[in-house]
DNA sequence: TTGAAAGCGATACCAT
DNA sequence: ATGGTATCGCTTTCAA
């Protein structure tokens, strides 16, 4: 009794047509119940199951979700990374409730052709993408006319594809604001704005520092890999020594190694520099001092995201969300 | 210029057959330079890229390896847990790394097909296991004639997959020969022991009672769901306030959720009750206090459980791996 | 209720 | 160097 290997030799078995074997296991009622039952019992003794993927090949249709995360900006950046990983495993848990499975791929793109590439490969149902990065282009380029797609990320007015995310600039704001008003007089942003959600932080940043009449922050890329981090932030504090500071970073993760870099200095956070991070990750309870930050509602992102995705595979046009970002004040500003 | 759907449309666009697009398209130097380079011009010019499902089919390879996690046990916990997620983003690095990309699957066990289901549904070249839950059974099934399997969890002589992870009991040992030294006369466990990991554990916490001549530790299954787990705490250390306490928590989120809760009754550690964690996630370098724990290689153990797939993949035979726990002193015991 | 056969979109063998 | 065609394993229309 030798494996089953496709439902041609179920059917010869049954001494019935691939077609009734197809039909029974699908639970059609076409079938005899008699015959159905029959077969499904030779299937299971057999242990046999369709394969599966001949058959999305042939209903066009893999019940799949592709998720993606482009790393144009950063390749040094893994997922590891305690935001994505975050996302990841909201989407993950809502894909699973609505019955689809999760394709992922961390990309690093080195053409324009990365996102084209699994839109058109016939193995997803839709796609969505975690953060725009630097690719907002080739983004655009295949939102065009690949309608089941959308994005975690900043939203612009000129954008072509569907978005979901917080208002980065009011979040950048919120969080400079915070930081001016309790005495701080020189601002750092912390991040690199050639990504869109951080360049509208930064963008924020600015709003913040030009109603309060003060000058242009200073900005370090911080670079997300730990070694550079050390001296980026120490040349900045040691320039400015001598004004109360205030530190937007553009995530927690960020602001993390900010912390971390200050302690190796022997400084702490809110006395000697002000910290703000990004995101309202739960890991930021935990730090010491706890973490002020700006959260964004991943919960409900990833929720919009799931929804939105469905309704476009379903032929559904969406429209991009903007969440409200929130002022989250624990103890490090 | 409407879009090309497939090869067959190419190939009549090229005036050519169907074969000549493919090897073209596959950079095969049967193909005479000029055709090879027109039709890839062609193919670029009008967006095309083969169908990689048809592709897979046919060639019975899909360079896609599921993962899987299988929550038997614990129905509420999801893949936002950390420790799932740390083991995901780690592995996610190294098999892309391999050119591999990696369908996801968190599994709520109803029935033992689960695991069989992905296995032959043709859509993966080779599958991991993120901790065996309670389908040790089901997993050894599977295994019995489906190779390409690997599992992170704990290692039983009698098993027939093939595990990476670490000595569970060696682990609980030291955690609850720890808490013993510093003088603790009263040790718990919190952690539900149904599953092969956890169970290998509170052993490896009996061996240490025992050497010490302790009794029996207590045992609390420690329900990762929030509301249940304040009360569960209270009670245990109602009973055994005269004593000094240990608790040795199964995982770093237990330990967590145990100083959160300790917090709540203004309890702290290690003053009132000494806490020792289990995995080294680096979110315990962020609680406060910061958490002592039994820290598992997860950066090594994902690159074995990748390393031996894909030599299983290729047809080798590979033996599982126990790893070293090692004793992380911080602050919380 | 069931069977025959076309088709999903590719690859690869066998010719020429 | 290229074309014709069988094949991967399934679903579904059309006939009977």
């Amino acid at each position: 009794m030798s494996r089953i290997r496709n439902i041609k030799e179920l059917a010869d078995l049954a001494g019935v047509s691939t077609g009734t074997v197809s039909r029974a296991l699908a639970g059609s009622t076409l079938i005899s119940q008699k015959t159905r039952e029959r077969i499904q019992a030779l299937a299971k003794e057999h242990g046999f199951r369709p394969n599966l993927l001949a058959r999305n090949l042939r209903i066009q249709r893999t019940n799949t979700i592709g998720v993606l995360i482009p790393l144009g900006h950063e390749t040094a950046q893994h997922l590891t990374d305690p935001f994505f990983i975050t996302m990841l495993g909201l989407l993950a848990d809502k894909l699973t409730e609505r019955g689809y499975d999760l394709l992922l791929s961390r990309v690093i793109p080195t053409d324009s052709a990365w996102l084209d590439r699994i839109a058109t490969s016939g193995r997803v149902d839709g796609l969505i993408v975690i953060g725009q990065s630097d690719q907002a282009a080739t983004i655009d380029a295949v939102a065009k006319d690949y309608r089941p797609l959308v994005v975690w990320g900043g939203y612009d007015a000129d954008q072509v594809h569907c978005s979901v995310g917080s208002d980065n600039r009011k979040g950048g704001d919120l969080a400079a604001s915070h930081l001016i008003a309790q005495g701080c007089r020189k601002i750092a942003f912390f991040g690199d704005p050639k990504t869109r959600e951080i360049e509208q932080r930064l963008q924020g940043v600015r709003d913040a520092l030009a109603r309060a009449g003060m000058g242009e922050p200073h900005i370090e890329p911080a670079h997300l890999t730990d070694d550079e981090f050390g001296p980026e932030i120490a040349g900045f504090l040691g320039q400015a020594a001598d004004e109360p500071i205030g530190i937007v970073a553009a995530s927690d993760v960020i602001a993390l190694k900010t912390l971390r870099a200050m302690a190796v200095m022997g400084l702490s956070a809110p006395n000697d520099v002000r910290v703000m991070g990004y995101d309202g990750l739960t890991i930021g309870e935990h730090t010491v001092p706890q973490l002020s930050t700006i959260c964004q509602d991943l919960v409900r992102g990833a929720e919009h995201l799931v929804d939105m995705l469905v309704r476009r595979i379903a032929g559904e046009d969406t429209q991009s969300v903007v969440m409200e970002p929130e002022l989250v004040l624990r103890a490090s500003a």
